[in-house]
Order: C-alpha cells, then sequence, then structure tokens
DNA sequence: TCTTTTTACCTTGATATCAACCTTGATGGA
DNA sequence: TCCATCAAGGTTGATATCAAGGTAAAAAGA
C-alpha cells in the first residue's frame, strides 16, 4: 500500500473546525436539551411540542404534510405520533377524500396542554435567542432554511 | 374555565418561523440524511464519522472529553461506540492514571475507514457550503456555536 | 376496462438520544 | 485511617431517527 491509511491530526482539526453537519448536530442536541427541560413540567418533548404545534391549523393536515414541514422522514413522525397517540393528545382519521391519506388533529386535552405549553415555549425561546447579539436570530433561520429546504440531488427529474 | 385551552393559530404560525429549536433541528435532520447518504459506501453515518473524527489525535481521548466536545450525553455516547466497538473499529482502555476513566482510540481499520471517509466528507462538506452565499458559513458557525456552547443555568455553582 | 405506475402509509431492525439511577474509584477532611 | 463527597462511566427504559421492504389506494395509460 503507497498510501498510508491514516489522516493526519491537522485534518482532523480543519474537519471539526469546519464541518456544518457536525456544528448543527451538536447546536441540535444542546436546544434539545435545553426546551425538553423547560417543557418537562408540561409532559412534552421539544419535538412532541413542534410536532402538536403543527397540527393547531383550521383544516387537518395530512401525515405528509406534516413530515415534510419539520423535514422527517414519515416513519419518523408515525412513530412520534405513537405516544402521543396513546396520551390522547392526538387523533389521526382515514382521509374520507383519498383513504390511503390519514388526517391528523389535535385533540381537546392536547390542545390544553399545548395552551400550557407556550409560555414555555415563549420565555425558553427568548432565553435562546439571548444567547444571540443583535440581529443574528433572523439571519440564522435564513442560513438554516438554506441548509434544510434543499435535497440531495436525486430528488431532482 | 375562564381560559379557553387554545391556541390561536396565529401564535402557531409566530412559533413556526421563529422557533430556533425547530429550525436547527430540522436542519439537523436535512443535514444528518445528506452527509449519511454520501458516506454510505463507507459504512459509516454522520454521527460515527465524528465521532472516529474527534478520536483521530495523538493522545487518546477519555470518554468525558469525547462527549462535551460533541456536545452529547455520556450515555448517548457509551452507545454510539458500541456498533464502533463491534466491528473492530475503535477501541477502549481503562486509563492507568485514573481507574474510573476509559481511553477511547481508533485501530488501524479504523483508521482506514476514517482515511476513505475523508475525502466523501471534503465533496459533502462543499456541496453544503454552496448553499450558502457568500460568508455565511463562518457567520453561521459562529452563531451554532453560541447556542451549544452556553449551558441552561442550573450548571452553574 | 385492465394493467402499470405512482403515492401514502405501515412495519421492522438498527442506531441515536437522553434522564434517572447505580457502581466504582479518586479526593478531602476529621 | 476512615468517612463523606465528588467525578467518570455503565445500565435501563423511553423516545427519536432513518432505510428498506411491504400493502393498499389513486392515477395514468393501453
Amino acid at each position: 500500500m503507497s498510501k498510508p491509511a491514516i489522516v493526519p491530526f491537522e485534518t482532523t482539526l480543519l474537519v471539526r473546525d469546519a464541518c456544518l453537519c457536525l456544528h448543527v448536530q451538536r447546536a441540535a442536541r444542546a436546544l434539545a436539551r435545553r426546551f425538553d427541560d423547560a417543557l418537562r413540567p408540561v409532559g412534552l418533548t421539544h419535538g412532541q411540542f413542534s410536532l402538536m404545534m403543527s397540527l393547531n391549523r383550521p383544516v387537518p393536515p395530512r401525515k405528509g404534510d406534516v413530515a415534510s414541514l419539520l423535514a422527517m422522514d414519515h416513519s419518523t413522525l408515525t412513530a412520534n405520533l405513537k405516544p402521543l397517540e396513546r396520551r390522547g393528545l392526538i387523533e389521526s382519521e382515514i382521509d374520507p377524500e383519498d383513504r390511503r391519506g390519514r388526517l391528523l388533529r389535535l385533540t381537546p386535552e392536547g390542545m390544553a396542554v399545548l395552551a400550557r405549553a407556550v409560555p414555555i415555549w415563549e420565555r425558553a425561546h427568548a432565553a435562546t435567542e439571548a444567547l444571540l447579539t443583535g440581529g443574528e436570530a433572523g439571519r440564522l433561520r435564513n442560513d438554516l432554511m438554506a441548509l434544510s429546504t434543499s435535497l440531495p440531488e436525486d430528488h431532482q427529474p
């Protein structure tokens, strides 16, 4: 083997400093813990909060809509719905207009929990934005959007 | 009940647009898929790549060091090491200087896999940075750092 | 109409993630 | 020395995440 199978330490440092994937995962874990902590009194995780919030709309969405809104695999969404459905916070129903689809909806209990969670979210979110200086939050959201809306080539025709 | 347990739709739209936690989680999922796809030929996930890269250093780190570098719970790290150890890509050893600690180290096989993964990472990372315009990547990394290094109050004495 | 293709979802298996609790080893004070 | 405290990891149970492969319904084409 003419090519030694080693990676120089300098490369490691470069990757560690530069990798956007790693930076985003780290931030994702840290924010997940932060919001999970804050929401614990109402018995929701950050993911459950976002999911339930995305169901709070006049017309019940289909599973696929919610999955793509959350940039989440549809089977992940299926899994995430289970504990909420078991607790009676949400319910699903076959779409009468297309029986392959399923409509998702908050129950009254779910709405009540969500209503209790909103002020908690407001405090947690304000504390999070305070970690950023000036108008960074808006810019950051734009950058993150650019990263999450893009699809790896194979989805183009 | 004087206070109806409902959340106005406008609030939902506000939360959806503003929530940094949600934006980061969405981007984290999207980037995870992107890097997982790219790294699949060498049999690593994005997390395994970052973990192994963080072990590529002159002096083997302890578990706790790696966990905090990755902003990850130590029990998560324990779980993540298992498949890599089973495949013989990494190995752990009790720290002779403090027998509570464990030193983590890449095996030669692990180094070889990592060496094959680096050029793949380079391409995937370049494609990811291309989603951002101009000098946004550096700013983005700074912002993400600010979000992930901060600790929710209870860790202060 | 009948067949093919596409779409929406489900199930399974593997890995990832964390909190809570436990065990062991190091440290510091009496 | 002995005990209390602290620090590092391990274990368990619940949820989260995705790919791969499967089923059923709708849509498209012959």
